[in-house]
DNA sequence: ACCTGAACACCGTTCAAGT
DNA sequence: ACCTGAACACCGTTCAAGT
């Protein structure tokens, strides 16, 4: 009666057999439902709808849903591209951050979570570490290396989150738009000489090329500004 | 027959009379809801309740929840120290920053969705035109300043933004043990030779010190990075 | 035009009770 | 120990109906 490309029936239960609730489990729902909906999405009661159960189950598996998220963004960052032989340590530093920056720019919301809440998983540590070296072999000494790596791993993540928001949801347009026209007002308003005369400069500039010049003045910054003494 | 120094008795209603709603009341009520109680609970609902009102009410003046915090963010903005003449340019763009950092600091939350949605008001315009001044007068040619300015602004936000997360709610010792225990194991597993050479590095300087630092960083990087060509 | 109550479509987290 | 349903205490936003 079944018509022959209808998927086989299923004894006693329409799901193919529950899978077993685990941390794993839900993270991988969890980068399910994010792929597919988005972080605004990714909550409890849905990740627990996924996993045929409640979202109080979930909590003996994770603390909470804010923890959840830096465990799924932990393991995003395993697609960073870690840098090749070739080039001098600043070009395979900023191929790093701006490998970094791309995988976050596909998650705009986890990168804002991951501006308050750094993640301190495996992925996350090793780009550190990664950093950390590149760094030494520039010639910065380990205490400003430690503080440079922080900066430099804090401005990719904010630029993601920022530059990611636009675009994001319809209203962005309108923000950008009200921006830029109040700008435009102050600067004709007489009271904003300088902001007059950078014009749109201020607004100039593709995402990625002013993100590379944002590097480039954190690693002329780092090399020309030692950390203060004890 | 009242003592000269109470209010007047109130005639038909208990309260002083229903204010008119307006976008300077809901405004208003925000921010004494901000100050009593923290950015989470200004919510519409609440901020309706406050003003004797449903929530719906509110969208006549207000297009949704993010624009009015925004808005009370502006304001805020406007306890901002703006420099006195004393000082090198250098020294009153750091003094100025560092005044933005302490408004914010007082509300981290404010700081997050600053990270994200700029605000447009006169306040964050008045002080965008300040250190555009301030960068001018130091010699930074107008096209490096647009973007320097932006730079600064983002950095101190997202500063406040991380600071205050610390320290604000119970659960952020936890997060920062773990971030704290998790550097720590992975220095010393072996695979991570570059943070065990950092050692406690990682986490040094007080929250001023490292401010101050990244500041200069920043100022150094903008003299030694002009923006590309066109 | 402004204001409202009610509804829509959700949240995270806790907890007593079961297995 | 693990899992659950139900409850607690909320959200932002829309909309038909009133004034």
């Amino acid at each position: 009666m079944t018509p022959p490309d209808s998927p086989a029936p299923l004894s006693r239960r329409e799901r193919p057999a529950k899978p077993a609730l685990s941390r794993r489990a839900i993270v991988d729902a969890a980068r399910t439902l994010l792929a597919e909906e988005g972080l605004e999405r990714v909550t409890m009661r849905r990740i627990a709808a996924a996993l045929d159960t409640g979202a109080a189950s979930l909590y003996v598996y994770v603390r909470n849903a804010e923890e959840l998220h830096a465990a799924v963004l932990d393991e995003l960052l395993a697609d960073v591209a870690l840098p090749g032989g070739q080039g001098s340590w600043r070009e395979r530093l900023v191929e790093l951050l701006m490998s970094y920056t791309e995988v976050l720019y596909a998650h705009p919301s986890l990168a804002r979570m991951a501006v308050t809440t750094r993640p301190s998983g495996p992925h996350s540590l090793h780009l550190f570490e990664t950093l950390l070296g590149l760094l030494r072999e520039g010639g910065v000494p380990v205490r400003d290396a430690a503080w440079a790596a922080d900066l430099l791993v804090q401005h990719a993540t904010v630029n993601a989150a920022e530059a990611g928001t636009r675009g994001d949801t319809p209203e962005s347009e309108f923000e950008d738009a009200a921006l830029v026209s109040a700008v435009r007002a102050a600067a004709a308003d007489g009271e904003h000489p300088n902001l007059a005369a950078a014009g749109d400069a201020v607004f100039s500039g593709t995402g990625v090329g002013r993100l590379r010049w944002s590097f480039e003045l954190l690693l002329n910054g780092v090399l020309a500004t030692p950390v203060p003494e004890d």
